[in-house]
DNA sequence: ACTGAAAGACGTCGAAT
DNA sequence: ATTCGACGTCTTTCAGT
């Protein structure tokens, strides 16, 4: 993966259906290599899909909640339970195994805070073996990009 | 926004290049009406975007950390000054404004602990009026979505 | 609001350098 | 590894229901 190659991901993470054509423009290319190049990093998994990002709020996702969780048990088993259960609830749009006083990090997109309740209640409460939960609410999105940062 | 719609936008957050023609195969319709309801979501920003998800190992990013800061002081212009300095730091993938003991959570991602360190030092240390920092690290990516949940 | 068809643009790939 | 050119498919639009 060289420089021209970099300069095309910066381009897909920002318009993903920008066109061939519009990509050899701009970095002074003809189609054939750019196409070649973009086939090459899909076959490779560099580039994983292509996705639609869509607007939350007008989805009715106003509340975003990260919920830190512990286990009470810690086995391989227990694990991998957990991470099925949580892996199928999709309110639940990110998870993380995570260092420090808690075991796992959920990103949780609910309607708002009623929803958050039902949640935590009706959908994390019949997940086996959680120890503890601590919410903590989002109040403003400041930044949200979906793009890796890619050193030049 | 109806059903029909609903389809079609659960469709192209699995797959934002999916051809007009394979949606309306599967939602049984035709070419047209699917044509123009994606032009429509598109018109009112339903859908904002769309981009190309990379393989974040793939480009050295290795080390995903979840930095909880707080404001020494929380005045509108500092606020606003923090809001921009963060904004500007490519690292800095996602930013909030959270409750609890801290005031924002960034999720920042670099290539390993020695970059982050240096993150946390030369370019967070940049930032005025920042009282604490607490990170937390992931070990382990366990779900990553970037679906908005959709209500049927 | 949908169907079907038609025109033009783009993705796709082979041949050549 | 890049350019050119040709073919098939998709986007985009329009007349008709």
């Amino acid at each position: 993966m060289d420089q021209i190659d970099k300069k095309i991901l910066r381009l897909l993470q920002e318009d993903g259906n920008m066109t061939t054509k519009e990509i050899a423009k701009r970095i002074h290319l003809s189609n054939t290599p750019v196409y070649e190049r973009i086939k090459k990093m899909e076959r490779e998994r560099i580039i994983k899909k292509y996705v639609a990002i869509l607007d939350r709020e007008k989805l009715d996702r106003d509340l975003i909640v990260f919920c830190n969780v512990t286990l009470k048990e810690h086995s391989k088993i227990v694990g991998h339970q957990f991470v099925n259960d949580i892996t199928a609830l999709e309110e639940v749009v990110e998870c993380y195994n995570i260092s420090g006083d808690y075991d796992f990090l959920l990103k949780v997109m609910v309607k708002d805070m009623k929803a958050y309740q039902d949640f935590v209640l009706n959908r994390l409460g019949e997940v086996e073996n959680i120890g503890s939960a601590h919410s903590t609410f989002v109040m403003g999105e400041i930044k949200q990009s979906y793009q890796i940062p890619i050193d030049r």
